[in-house]
DNA sequence: CCATATGTCTGACGCTAGTCAGAGATATGG
DNA sequence: CCATATCTCTGACTAGCGTCAGACATATGG
């Protein structure tokens, strides 16, 4: 069977038996939408805003939603102090025992699927579940080119410059190190790439053309994307964007704490060459030919 | 994370995309019903009643979405010739080809799950779909103690001895193996587990309980759930109703043809040992001394 | 203070999915 | 041939999910 086939054979046993799963909440009188609702709620509470954005719901049939478990005792829904336009929901006390209930029948729904294997094919199946969501999460993820300046990109930035500052041994101050000012990294002078995880950003690398050679900077990925790929992603892009300017050479610098990003950069063929510029916190100096050939275009 | 919590963060995140996924089908006038009859319906066309129980759905409503779809000229219904009673539905050649739109579309949907990743991890989640695919039908097969005179038992018998006369070099005569007529594998004197996948037998296997020894026969995986670990659960089973019985010792015999078997009893601990009986179409005897230290259950 | 935007709510409406009862046609065993 | 069962179909009904327009209250920038 082809990767196609595959993938849509996953899908139908997978609706089949998740789907059974979900009947777990139901039998009770009430209906899936308002148990989302409970389980989106939480401890905690939420706005009733955030509430709709979450789910993607319709504003009025959230607000019936509401009225409906309001009715049964289970929320209370107050104007949020910093805006009285906005209301606020929280669980009362029978809504946290609602949801517990909920919790337990949704915990027993998914053992329900565990018990019948024996140990080892039980171990199997978890771990071959942690793969499909990494992996799911990672193909989720999509790549675009925008504006250094642009507030996504300063974010990723920003968690950058935090990082570094955090895990190298003499901290780090932006204004010492080589400097990329954002119309460096603008087309098409260079190449900004943003990675987004249903539109929050979690990941950026950049490339700077240069007359003779591409520069790869500004690799990043958040720690909640870690173990995706995500790295190896962004870097053929960039290398793409490197390709189709003809550029036969990347160059690249990294500190020596930075231990996962030297080995992304050996395993997609970089060499460790003599330092080729005067980065005070650069320890590794790497390049890579480039040949001409164009690899097949990934989103 | 434990499993528990692992199996329902793995429903939330494979019903987010994989529900995004059937999308596919929507935007086009259709509704998801009507879809899932075009597909049922095949190429080869079905009748009306096996089409509701694969469904599951109720004849009002079946009848319903085939009016529909007839009147679309998607479908064509003639009266089954062999009982005209019930109706046997086909696709008309606008059928097909509606047929044909619709799988492009869900190819397209599992291929942008695929696009997106670079080949390893493509390659890993594939692998990992198999994995999953193949354990989760494994988790949905269910075993019971049966009659071993029921249609079921008898039907999987059937098979049993098809498979034995078809892999044996000398073929298979029941009438000249050792017997082992249904009385003595009902409780108490025996058991004879079925293993069952959505109502279909695909597997047994017996214990026969002797006054010092527990004996294991009937052995018998389905060639279409092969590779599911269910081998190993049905030998599982019948162990602990050995243990049950407090039987210290299990014995079994096979063929020289039936290594997959041999390796099963193998691996779970039984050992070779001369021929303790007479049957003429067994080359190996195996013995497994039980300790009466109980494993956890599972169904 | 005004114009405009934002957030929530209500009422009216539509579609899909599904259930239930019963009618009518056809088989089947005795 | 008759009683009974099986299969399909229609009509009547319900619940859940969701959309849309507009009302109302509250913020916000000028």
């Amino acid at each position: 069977m082809d990767g196609i086939g595959q993938v849509r054979s996953f899908n139908r046993i997978v609706t089949q038996q998740v789907g059974a799963l979900a009947e777990g909440f139901l039998g009770r009188t009430r209906s899936l939408g308002a148990c989302r609702l409970l389980f989106e709620i939480g401890a905690d509470g939420i706005e009733i805003r955030q509430l709709r954005a979450r789910l993607a719901l319709d504003s009025g049939y959230t607000s019936r939603l509401l009225r409906q478990l309001e009715a049964e005792g289970l929320i209370r829904t107050t104007p949020s102090p910093r805006d009285t336009r906005v209301r606020f929901v929280a669980l009362t006390s029978a809504g946290r025992k609602e949801l517990a209930v909920l919790n337990r029948l949704s915990d027993k729904a998914a053992a329900s699927l565990l018990d019948p294997l024996p140990e080892t094919q039980r171990a199997a199946l978890l771990s071959a579940m942690g793969t499909i969501e990494r992996l799911l999460r990672s193909s989720a993820v999509r790549l675009s080119v925008v504006n250094p300046d642009s507030p996504a990109a300063r974010y990723c930035l920003e968690r950058y410059f935090e990082e570094l500052a955090a895990r190298f041994e003499s901290g780090f101050d932006p204004a010492l190190s080589r400097p990329a000012p954002p119309a460096e990294l603008t087309p098409p002078q260079g190449y900004f790439v943003l990675a987004t995880l249903y539109d929050e950003p979690v990941g950026c690398g950049a490339l700077k053309c240069h007359a003779a050679y591409g520069e790869i900077r500004r690799m990043w990925v958040a720690t909640s994307a870690r173990g995706l790929g995500l790295g190896t992603r962004i870097l053929l892009r960039l290398e793409d964007f490197a390709r189709e300017r003809r550029l036969p050479l990347l160059r690249l610098e990294t500190n020596k704490t930075l231990t996962e990003a030297q080995s992304l950069y050996r395993r997609h063929g970089f060499r460790e060459v003599p330092a080729f510029n005067d980065e005070p916190y650069a320890h590794h100096w790497f390049e890579k030919a480039l040949s001409s050939v164009k690899r097949p275009l990934r989103s």
